[in-house]
This record gives structure tokens, C-alpha cells and sequence, in this order.
DNA sequence: ATGAAAGCGCTAACAT
DNA sequence: ATGTTAGCGCTTTCAT
């Protein structure tokens, strides 16, 4: 492989007028740029990533920390953040994590070392406090409220459409309503801020023994509801973590000839709108594409949409 | 950011004592070892990545282009692939195509500059001829049969499963065969493996009004159901290109009031098992899997891995 | 076991 | 407008 100084000795100009000539730079004669050019041709030369790169003191990575799970959230989320980058000159990095905080702690310290210029992070099992350790070493962009940290934050304010939810849900005299989640229980804020939703609403806590977690699918779904149909039959509607797993608690519902409870979804599927029930956008793809433009900038930003609840009419 | 010079002064030892240290080389003594790392800790120091890669003439970094779009077919590809590089030390980078030719080329080119170590294909608009050429600065893999290129080749067999499904449907007496399918009809291999299944089996070729491409959702398929039942009601049969689409297709006939006609799918995903249709398994989870692998090594090879045909009982 | 020094290939400040 | 050269931070021969 040609190096810029093979094309500097045969065109006979230096290597700076040859850098010039690659950066489209000011300051190189038409003759100057001509010859260097048609070495390059001749040469077949191409400029060496890597030594750019450590010139430069970065390269263009960013690395996204995902779960690497299936659930649309994520799905959604890099879908933004890559059609942002697709024209930005930047790479998306996958980052899957499996919310193992060993793993997760390892890429903050490859941003340490400049193997990314950003993370983002679409999820994560260490406390903000340690990711907020690193921000000085990179930007890293969190998809969720930072508080207070001095991390920036890209995310989907869902407490009020949550509230409106179950206010739309007691409007219809709803009585039992099984919740079903994507983690379990506790781990989550989103977890928490539905939990407070409908004690807001309901003026106290969802029966335990309605609630699961760890739905990521159709299938979770249909058994979920298998579960709780079997704990408690006079459920009337189901409060779920998404469109699909809402139509899977459904589907369980018919085979059993039964007449299926309400529903409620979230994530604004396909199936919401053809089995017409209601459902939560939180605006994933907007927020990725978001979080990718913070994670270009140098400064710690914070941005928050507003989840949209969405009902038939 | 302290280097490794920093290191070397303040510890008393040379650069390359500490780099010895640093890759856990022999010929260190104790004293030295402990020395070095104890000034490590004291100044925080981590060795950068670019100066790294630059100095070993290549980054960790697997690029793998896809379309960018929603098909289980890259979801379960990449899934496969993100598996196999978990543990390898190695990253994944996206590298989103929209089957733009000139875009793949930029991706060959930043192959050249080493910008990649390897580049694994899912899917491709740029001829194989050209691909090749870029073979030899850097391994690259194709998920399908290269044929004699010198291209290495991981992918799913899917003729003999093709040709097997309408075997099954030529059994049951199946008369008019609508043909959906991912890609516009003559672009992918695919599309003439199923084509020429389709031809051996009945003698005949689809009717052309009856085969539509570009399908890559449950909504796809339903509106494909909506415009291929206003052109001929007697369709008897969707051989489709995946589960979630047949069953948009199902869903459009049910909608209609009338009964579904015989569904076939593809990706064996979760739809077929639970309205009980044939479907086919092309096991692209492995395949991705085994892309991996061979991205890493340094030696053309070709595997293929046998679709499965899977009719419920 | 340790160190000096020559790369790796490019950018950019400085000089002319 | 063009050239010289000192980095960028690490790895790796080659001495000692």
C-alpha cells in the first residue's frame, strides 16, 4: 500500500501539498494539484484511516449501548440514531450490554481511550453517578432523565400519558387491570412512573399478583396472560409494555374461546391500529435521531418529548 | 491525558519496559512490573486506541452492511452476528445501504483505508465483480453463494426447502398461488430460487399479476391480500416471504368476512406456530453466527447451511 | 531484563 | 504556493 509520502517523492511536490491536495485544502496550484492527483490515480492510493485518525485525536465512532434485546424500544431508538448518522460521516458502534454492569463499565472505558468519540446510551445497569465519571473523556447522551448529573439526557417524558392513560381507563369503569412490564418490577423509571400513575389515579397500588415483567414479545405476552387468566379470571383489562404483547395476551383470550379484555398498548404498533385499541407513542425513532445529534456536540444537552397517548375512535 | 512516555519517565523505566508491562510480555521483572503499574494507577493512565491500531496496521472493527430496513431476515442475521462477536473482542458497525451502489462502494473504499478489518455483506446492489476487487484489503463475507468468486460465502441453501414447500402445496391441490416477496421481482437470487421452485414443480411460472415484492410487514402483507383479491378472488394460496406477513394477509381476509385462504410463511417465526401454517426455517441466526467467524479469519471459505421446510401436523 | 530508536501514515505549525 | 519537520501515542526490532 502507497503512503502519502510514495505519492509525495513521484509527483515531486512534498507531503503537505499532497495532504493539501486530499483535504481540498487552500493554497495548492492547479499544476501542483493536477500532478499529485494523477499520482494518486496511477497509485491507486487511499489515505490510511488509522493514522488520520490519531492525528486527529479521535475517530468517528459512536458507540450505542444497547441490551441486546429485541424489544421496539430499542429497535425504534437505533433506527433514529441511524438514519441520523447516515449522512453525518459517522458510524453507529453496537454495544450490546445484556445489562451487565462489567460490560457496560469495559465501554466507558474504550471512550476513555478514544476507541469512540460518544456514547449513547439506550440503557443501563451502572448508576448514573459512574457514567457521569466519564462524561470528561467523551459526550455520552443517556435516553432517559439524568437529574441532575452532568450527562446528557435524550427521552420521552411518559408520566403524563401514563396518568391520561388510566384517567381513560377509570373513564370506562375498568376494574382489574393487570400490568405487564418489560423488566422486572422495580428496576426501571419507566416502571416506577407507571406504578405511580395509577396509584395517582386509583388511589392505590396495582394487586401484585397482576403484575410481570420481562415481556419482550407476542409470545410472553399470551403466556402472561395464560398466567394471570389462571391467578385471577375476572380481569377486564390488560395494561401493556407493547402493541404486540398486547395482541399476544388477546390471541391467548380467543383460543380459549373467551371474549378478550380490553386492551391497552404501547409503542404505537401495526396491531394497535388494527385491532383498534389504544395505545402510548413515546416517539423512539424522533429520540434516537435527537440523541445522535447530542452525541455530535460538545456540550451536555437535555431533551425530552412528549409521549403521546393514542385512542380509537 | 498522561502517555506512555509519561508512564515511562515517572516510573524511572523505558517506553518499552512499560509496553511490556501494559501487553503482559515477558521479560519483566518484578520490581519493574509493579513499579509500572503502580504510576499507571497514580496518573489514571489507559493506553489510546488509535495509536494502538495504527501502530498494529488495523482496528477491531467489523462493518456489516444492510438495507436498513425492518426484515426478520437482518434482524435475525445480526443477531447472529452481534452473538458471535460478543465475547471476540471485536465491535460492530452498521453500516446502513438502502441498496445504494455508490453508498456500498464508499464502504469498500473505507475497507481500503483500513477503516475495517473485515466487511461482512447481508445483502448487496453492487455485483459481486466488484466486490471481489476489494477482497484483497480485507476479508469479506456474503450471506449467499458467491459462486466462483473469491468471496467468502456464509448462507442458507434455500432451493431444495423451496422446491419441497411447493411439492407439500402441489399436494394439497392448490390452484391459483399468489407470491410475495421481499425484493422487486427479478433483483434477488431469492426471488429466482422461489421462481424456479415454483416452475419445476407446476411446469408452468406464477402468473405474473399475482406476484408482488417490496412486502416487509404484517401491514404489507395485508394490503398485498387487499390488491391481489380485487384482481382474482379465487386465490387459493399465499406463499409468502415471512410469517408476520402471511398472517397481515389472514388478517385482511378475515376483516372481509371471508375465510382465509391457505397461508405459507417464512423466518419460522412465532405467527406459524400459532396459526398453525407451514413456514421456513433458513436458520439465519446461525448463518450470522458463522459469518462472524469467518470475518475474522484470514482465508476465503464458503459454508452453507440447509433451510428447513416446517409443516404443523 | 531493559532501553534506544525507528517506524506506523497522517496533520499542521512554521518557515520560506 | 510549497516545503520542512515535529508531533500524534504506541509497538517492535535491535542492542546491550
Amino acid at each position: 500500500m502507497p503512503t502519502i509520502r510514495d505519492i509525495a517523492r513521484q509527483s515531486g511536490y512534498s507531503v503537505s501539498t499532497v495532504s493539501r491536495v486530499l483535504n481540498h485544502q487552500k493554497y495548492v496550484s492547479k499544476p501542483a494539484q493536477q500532478a499529485v492527483e494523477k499520482v494518486i490515480k496511477a497509485l491507486d492510493y487511499v489515505p490510511n484511516s488509522l493514522a488520520r485518525d490519531l492525528s486527529f485525536g479521535q475517530n468517528k465512532n459512536i458507540g450505542v449501548v444497547l441490551p441486546h434485546n429485541d424489544h421496539p424500544y430499542f429497535n425504534q431508538l437505533l433506527n433514529g440514531i441511524m438514519d441520523a448518522a447516515f449522512t453525518s460521516g459517522y458510524h453507529i458502534v453496537l454495544l450490546p450490554s445484556e445489562y451487565n454492569q462489567t460490560v457496560e463499565l469495559d465501554y466507558l472505558e474504550q471512550l476513555k481511550r478514544k476507541n469512540f468519540s460518544a456514547l449513547i446510551f439506550t440503557s443501563h445497569g451502572l448508576p448514573l453517578s459512574v457514567l457521569a465519571q466519564y462524561a470528561q473523556y467523551g459526550q455520552i447522551v443517556c435516553c432517559e432523565d439524568t437529574g441532575d448529573y452532568h450527562l446528557s439526557a435524550v427521552y420521552s417524558n411518559r408520566e403524563p400519558a401514563y396518568l391520561a392513560a388510566f384517567k381513560h381507563l377509570a373513564t370506562l369503569k375498568v376494574r382489574q387491570i393487570a400490568i405487564l412490564l418489560s423488566r422486572n418490577l422495580e428496576q426501571s423509571p419507566t416502571s416506577s412512573a407507571i406504578m405511580a400513575a395509577y396509584q395517582q389515579v386509583f388511589h392505590h397500588k396495582p394487586a401484585e399478583k397482576l403484575v410481570i415483567g420481562g415481556m419482550t414479545s407476542f409470545n410472553d405476552g399470551y403466556q402472561a396472560a395464560k398466567t394471570l387468566h389462571a391467578r385471577q379470571s375476572d380481569i377486564d383489562c390488560f395494561f401493556t409494555n407493547g402493541d404486540d404483547i398486547a395482541t399476544g395476551v388477546r390471541q391467548y383470550y380467543l383460543d380459549q374461546g373467551l371474549t378478550s379484555p380490553l386492551l391497552f398498548g404501547q409503542e404505537n404498533q401495526l396491531s394497535s391500529f388494527l385491532l383498534q385499541f389504544p395505545t402510548i407513542d413515546h416517539h423512539f425513532f424522533t429520540v434516537g435521531q435527537k440523541a445522535f445529534e447530542v452525541a455530535l456536540s460538545t456540550e451536555h444537552q437535555k431533551f425530552s418529548f412528549e409521549s403521546e397517548l393514542i385512542v380509537p375512535k
